[in-house]
RNA sequence: GUGGCUGUAGCUCAAUGGCAGAGUGCUUGACUGUGGAUCAAGUUGUUGUGGGUUCGACCCCCAUCAGCCACCCCA
């Protein structure tokens, strides 16, 4: 125990139940990114540094990434979003890729953080994007899969809801209140803030980016007006279409909502928990990014989801049923010496027919096997033993109602098949 | 990166500066060919790690590592 080496900091075992739960997690939003038709893909692991460098915003390069020098002297970074590999991917094979393109993909990235709960160093992302068009349809695809995510999870508007915005509308707006173009960014940054920063501090920061008192607390009143949407075309098209799908329940305007990556041009959105917590998952549009990765211009939309806060909000509403860990529902017992031959050439027979099973793995006590299996949560047991030698039949045991029967082999494979 | 809380048996947690414990689990038996339930007996430790104070440290002090919480940021 003193001598065990410590795992790295902030990344995870996977033990069998942790590792049952990603993968249904991997099932369940694979169904549902398909279900849209949607491909799966994947990005390397290792990218070079410049790549994140000048579009996923400062604090993500500079802080939060794994960072290595290879031995060719070039800067090397773990993912820690996928979002660019996406478009550079995409700009690299642009003249033969059939758009629009629909492409997910669930991975490993790496950011060096301070691990708490619902955030590690070393977490697994489902990322899903539509690339190839600006429209508004597109964006309400991406919303109805998040939607329906979650509908297929089984967590109800009630309980989870996207927050969205649209960064066309808030740049009109901010306009008008006479901000330049130059301190647009600064401005988002400032809105991103908000509720992270006490109220005197939040004014103090409006006023060292240049803001004056009256745009201040015209801004203020922006963030408030809950019914700004209505000024945005996109929006209220979006809605309309989220309602006929019976989405709408799951969908919030929000005007504090910014998001901290730099790249997004269009909309932007993210869902939360309705009692608090982490972003379970959070995206919007990106019309430039292809284009500044060195592709032809190439609007696209999407969003991720890690894998820590959505386990931590479907155990939270207990969303997630019984998941079996061992994979053979059935054990073959041996009871000695004699029967050990016999036994592992049923077992060998059984599979044969296409029915995953266990042999206990050395001769022993009869208690001691049972309850092996009955730990393993497996349903059946197949016991052969000198009387069932003799009369060449063997006898199953079923846990579920503990009723046993002595049948043929045949038999036996019709019971536990069911 | 900043501030705070925690770390004792496989697990959950006790123990005024004075013999390190309980529940659960595990092993065995009651039941020599049958799991879950019940009962009985047995078993489990360099108190995260390294220093220091003290006659004596799980307890106090320092450092360090890890986990958690709030920031920061985000999935």
């Amino acid at each position: 125990m003193k001598t065990l080496i410590q795992g790295v900091k902030g990344a995870r075992d996977f033990y069998p139940e942790d590792m049952a739960f990603r993968s249904w997690l991997n099932r369940k939003l694979g169904d549902v990114s398909r279900m849209f038709g949607y491909q799966e893909y994947d990005g390397p692991f290792l990218e070079r540094l410049e790549l994140y460098a000048a579009k996923s915003g400062e604090e993500l390069v500079k802080e939060q990434s794994f960072v290595f020098e290879d031995r060719g002297g070039e800067l090397i970074a773990l993912r820690p979003e996928l979002t660019p590999s996406l478009a550079r991917m995409v700009a690299t094979r642009q003249n033969e890729l059939l758009f629009p393109l629909r492409w997910w993909s669930f991975g490993p990235f790496w950011r060096y953080e301070r691990p708490q709960k619902g955030r590690s160093r070393e977490f697994f992302q489902w990322n899903i994007d539509l690339v190839g068009v600006n429209s508004r349809e597109a964006d309400t695809e991406m919303l109805a899969i998040g939607c329906t995510f979650f509908k297929e999870v089984g967590l109800s508007s009630n309980q989870v809801v996207i927050a969205i915005n649209d960064r066309e509308l808030m740049e009109a707006e901010l306009t008008s209140l006479g901000i330049s173009n130059e301190s647009l960014k600064d401005v988002y940054r400032l809105i991103d803030r908000r509720e992270k920063m006490s109220a005197d501090a939040w004014d103090t920061y409006a006023n060292d980016i240049g803001i004056t008192e009256k745009q201040l607390l015209d801004i203020k009143d922006l963030l408030e007006n809950k019914e700004l949407w209505k000024k945005s075309a996109a929006l209220s098209y979006i809605f309309n279409l989220l309602d006929g799908m019976g989405f709408l329940p799951y969908m919030q305007y929000d005007p504090n909502i910014i998001r901290g990556l730099d790249y997004y041009t269009g909309i932007v959105f993210e869902a939360r928990d309705r009692e608090g917590g982490r972003a379970i998952f959070g995206g919007g549009r990106y019309d430039n990014l292809v284009g500044d990765v060195g592709g032809q211009p190439a609007g696209g939309i999407g969003f991720a989801m890690g894998d820590v806060v959505i386990r931590l909000t479907l155990e939270k509403y207990k969303c997630i049923g019984e998941l079996p860990v061992a994979p053979a529902k059935v054990l073959v017992t041996l009871f000695n010496q004699e029967t050990v031959a016999p036994a592992i050439a049923i077992a060998a027979k059984i599979r044969t027919a296409g029915i995953p099973v266990e042999i206990y793995p050395e001769v022993a006590k009869l208690p001691k096997q049972f309850k092996y299996a009955d730990r393993q949560k497996m349903r059946f047991i197949l016991v052969l033993g000198p009387d069932e030698v003799i009369s060449g039949k063997v006898s199953v045991k079923d846990l579920l109602d503990g009723k046993q029967s002595v049948v043929s082999l045949a038999e036996a494979i019709e019971l536990i098949s069911k």
